[in-house]
DNA sequence: CAGGATCCCAATGGATACTG
DNA sequence: CAGTATCCATTGGGATCCTG
């Protein structure tokens, strides 16, 4: 994802795209899915991402602000504190947001629990 | 994207994490979209998504069989004709590729060619 | 036509340890 | 606290050639 757009070449027409190029990937979702939910901090993320590294966050939310959808704060105390929310084109990705934690809620969760465990679980009970 | 799932480990209880571990990647939102569109051909969408590769692309459509979102039915003619369609769970997707779709029109395509051309142009036009 | 096989490179991302 | 630095394993995906 986002390869080397920024060489200025790979430049794509199709929206779906465009908009997987910047909120595709394994975490990027779900970074902005938590920012959308309200201002968070570094290690707030962290731990709501708990299997996420350190290293791996950072780049996401380097990522993200590079791309205009998240803003990064950092406020000149000790012990220092920085904190991301969305920008306003983050923002405008909430109906993004939301259609895909409402499918993965009612169709992906269900599909791979079933999928992975037993498929006759659900379908002895009906 | 979807790493070793199936390996039966890396279960998520993310709703947003499940969704872009199924749709998510450089090219699976696009082929849903085209899909979405009508029945398709191999070498249709090969034509459709023109800088895709024909081994990526059969990679591509194996997983989200695998999956359960899309459906390959061969026809035993010379020569050879595969079509492949949305499953029912593909298309419960459609409000999501929908919104993905919209989003990128509106906001990621005009944003990436404003960020990667040049800022002044918009900028200066109020 | 619809791919499979093989080779190979680049990018993703984890683990761990360290720091201003 | 909010990262960096380093090292390393896995994956994505292109190129090319081949086939039922």
């Amino acid at each position: 994802m986002r390869k080397q757009r920024h060489k200025s070449e790979n430049l794509t027409e199709c929206p779906m795209e465009a908009t997987l190029d910047l909120i595709g990937g394994k975490w990027k979702g779900v970074i902005l899915f938590r920012l959308s939910e309200c201002t968070r901090r570094f290690n707030e993320l962290n731990r709501l991402l708990c299997r996420i590294s350190p290293r791996t966050l950072t780049k996401q939310l380097r990522e993200l602000e590079a791309d205009g959808l998240i803003r990064r704060t950092v406020y000149a105390e000790v012990p220092p504190r920085v904190e991301y929310d969305l920008t306003e084109l983050g923002q405008s990705l909430q109906p993004v947001i939301a259609a895909l934690m409402g499918w993965g809620t009612e169709y992906a969760l269900p599909h791979l629990n079933s999928a992975e465990k037993d498929t006759a679980s659900t379908a002895e009970f009906v």
